[in-house]
Formats: C-alpha cells, structure tokens, sequence
DNA sequence: CGTCCGGCTTGACCCGGGTCAAGTCAAGGC
DNA sequence: GCCTTGACTTGACCCGGGTCAAGCCGGACG
C-alpha cells in the first residue's frame, strides 16, 4: 500500500532527521520500509518529489497525459469522473499511504483535487515508467495495489447498483473506519475530511438523501456524531448488518 | 489483452496444426504472438490447461482460494458480487480474449459463471504466481491490464452512480460494439449472449426496465433487434449522445 | 398442429429517493 | 452583539424506475 520516499519532512526542514514523535514523518518511515531497500531505494529517493496542494486545488485531470502518480503523505484527496452535464462520480477517496494514479496508462481518465491541505510524494511518470522496467519489486507492488483497486471498485459497483441508500451510508462509514483502523489511526471517531455533498457522489445519492440517513443511523443509535464532522460508530454490529443487508 | 497458450484447439484434436480458417484457433494464435515469443513462450505452453464449461456452470466461486487465471478463447463469462438475500451485481462480461481473474490475490472476492459453452485457457494460481517471478514481460502484461480494467470499472461506477436507465443501456450497448470491434468480430449485428436478467444486473435495472428502455430505443429508431438477441446499432452519434448525457 | 414453457414485453400502480424550498446552526467579519 | 455566509437538516411534494400481474411469442415436444 505504502510508497513514499521523499524530501525531509517540510516541517524538520532544518534538522537532519525527522524526530520520532512525528505522525506525519511516521508514515513516510514505514512506506519506505515496506516498499524497498538498499539500492533501488536510493534510485527512488533521486526522483521522488514532495508536492503541495491546498483544499480544491486539482492534482490532476482527465482526459490529459498522465504527468505523475504518487502517494498521499497527508491530507485527503478524492478522484472522480464527470458527465457533461456536471453529474459527479467520486470513484475515490485517497488517505495518507495511498498510492494515485495509473503506473502503465498514458492518459487519465479522471480528475484529482485535493480535500484538505495535501502533501503528496510524487514519481513523474516518464520517471516510474523507467523505474518499473527496472525493478520488478516496484512492478510485483503495483501489481497488487491495482487488483486490490480493482476489488474495491466491484465492490462499489454492488453498492451503486444494488443497495439501499441505508446500507450505502453504513457500507461508506466501515470503511472509512477500516482504512483508519489500516494506517494506525486511533479508530474511536472517524474523522470526515469530505463534506455531504462529496459523500453524496460516492454513494450515487444526494446531498439531502445522505443527510437523512445520517439522522436515521443516530436516531437508531447505530452512529454519534461530533461537532467536528467526528463519527463515532456506537454498534458495530448492527452497522456492518445493515451495510451487508442482514438487518 | 490476451494471454493464451494452450493445447491444440479440441476441434482439430487429430491434426497436428490448426487451420487458418478456423476463427477460434485464430484467437489463440494472435493471443500467443501478443503476449511472449521464445523460451518464455514455450514455459507458458507447459502450464497452460484447456478447459470447457457448460452454459450455467460455475468457473470459480467467491471467498474460496483462488485456483486459476485465465483467457477466455471461446464463449462468454459473467463475473459477479452477491448480497445475502441474493441481490445480484454483474461486474463484468468476458469474451474471447479477455484475461479473468486476479493473478495476485490468495482469494477470490466474485463469482464467475459460463453464460455460453465456453472453452477457456487456464493458468493454475501457484504456476502463475511462480511464472510472474520469473517473467517481467508477463508481469508488465498483467499490470497494464489490470489498469485498464480499474478504469473500466470506475466508468461503470459513473454509470451505476448516475447515470439514467436510457443511459445505461445505450453506455452497455456501445460497451458491447466497441468489445466486438476490438476482437476483430464484423461489428455490424451484436450478439447479446446475455439475458434480460444478466444485462439488469450489470446496470443496476430490473428486467422490466431494461426492457422497456430497448423498446424505446427501438421507437426511436437508435437500434434494431433481430429475432436471435442481435442487436443493430441504427444511429451511431444520436446513441453515443445518449450514453453522454448530451443528448 | 396444439400446448406447454421460459423469456420477454407491456400495463397499472407504488415507493424510495430526488427536487425544491425553508429552517437551523456555527463560524467569521465588523 | 449582530449580520452574513455556507454547510447541513428537515419538510412537502414529485417522479423514475421498482413491483406486481397479465399478456405475448417462439421454440420444444408429443
């Protein structure tokens, strides 16, 4: 999942090393030891390059060359698709030690912006494209992450098609509570760095109908919701029941 | 695309080479060409098995240790997600040349069932974890598909997520053309080797829904259908604006 | 040639979620 | 403290597509 390797820290700049406590430089640690080691590290690090994104500002679009992939440091990013009429799909939501973008395709076909601040460490593509050819652990590592991308893509493909808006929001809820739980973030409140109307073109619903069902999950006790767009999921079982549809 | 290496091809089981003619064995033969040459090539061929399925059989089931990939050479493959009350989500139709199956992951998460006889070439899950060691080319191959099939899925995610029941049909049935095409298949008439049923289930419809949106295409002259499940594309752009949203 | 059968179509009605329009609430700005 | 602003919630109503129930139609079989 993990492929960061990077600059130092924007925030340690001026030190020689990231101190321990950091959660930020945390994550870069164990994508660099997760991904490779010895010389093909040292090639990564000569072209990697950490990247900056303020909130809405486009990573990248579609339908243009493929400039970069990357993994997210910090922040979050959605990636979605676009009919003519301005009808959004959000096809994804990237959190830190996800990696974005198609390693093999030469033009996107969808669009990129950032949710919160962004740091993300970019591979420019001519630059991946090379590396790959070179070293099959890089290929064997995006190799996998594209077919666990595919899974979870079938996986919303049954949610769009064939679930309740109910189970839709209690599918969404686990599984931002799963990624979470997945990087090592304390699971008790989810945090949601999207609001109700992004929430909304991920599950193929409206913003009213998302806002419905979060009253109806509270009401039921299932979920409670801080003032800070904090989720705290009260009955575990009773969500995953009605995500799967055995309620 | 394709990725098949196989025995001869059952219907000249006697000769020693296939004939040109034969639009089957030409499926093999461009598959071999595209996908390895040499030595490589030639340990393909020793793992490679020939399998066939009767219409309504099961090929691999979801949850179960994945046994196989493989390449379709004749017939059609459905690969779908259930729910526990038996909610249906089609995540995908393969036809002759098109590679099912995820090459990485130890667990299956769909089913996939023969709609037609089909006559499929197979790659036995610990032989192609090996052969992906120890062939780059095969693993490049494998990448780029896999992208491509992430991008799909996540036009389908459009699809599923927003798009109408008019569009829908008119996406799937340019889907369909387009597939044709590209397998070489005289584009004129599509074969819809798919029922009713399995064509609601890919779009996230019911069969009442589907049907109603063929007869209006019919009506307005977008399409033609012969009494065999064959569909004409009538009116290319006016079908292509519909699919779009733009029309 | 009839009749059975399964897949498809069509019609009538219904409902989950979309649409439209207020209302609430918290964060800033002055 | 008051006003503005934008995100969210809530209510009333509507409609696209789901549900239920007949037809229709072509192929298989006696």
């Amino acid at each position: 999942m993990k492929l960061v390797v990077g600059n130092a820290c924007p925030r340690h700049e001026t030190e020689a090393a990231a101190p321990q406590d950091c959660a930020h430089c945390a994550v870069r640690e164990i994508a660099v030891c997760t991904a490779l080691s010895g010389p093909e590290l040292e090639r990564l690090r000569g072209i990697a390059v950490t990247k900056l994104y303020e909130p809405g500002s486009l990573v990248f679009a579609a339908e243009e060359p493929t400039s970069m992939v990357g993994t997210v440091v910090q922040g979050t990013i959605k990636c979605f698709k676009l009919l003519a009429d301005g009808r959004q799909q959000v096809v994804g939501f990237f959190f830190p030690g996800d990696f974005v973008g198609s390693p093999t395709q030469e033009t996107s076909h969808a669009f990129a912006e950032a949710l919160t601040p962004v740091e993300i460490c970019v591979f420019p593509f001519p630059a991946i494209q090379r590396l790959i050819r070179e070293m099959p652990n890089l290929e064997r590592r995006l190799l996998k992450l594209a077919n666990e991308d595919l899974d979870l893509a079938q996986e919303w493909m049954l949610l769009l098609g064939r679930k309740t808006a109910q189970e839709r929001l209690a599918t969404f809820l686990l599984l931002l509570a799963h990624k979470a739980k997945a990087r090592g973030v304390a699971g008790a409140p989810i945090d949601l760095p999207m609001n109700r109307s992004e929430i909304a073109d991920y599950l193929g619903l409206t913003i009213e109908t998302v806002s419905r069902q979060f009253t109806k999950l509270k009401a039921s006790g299932h979920i409670r919701i801080a003032h800070n767009n904090e989720v705290v999921i009260r009955n575990l079982e009773g969500l995953t029941a009605i995500a799967e549809g055995t309620a």
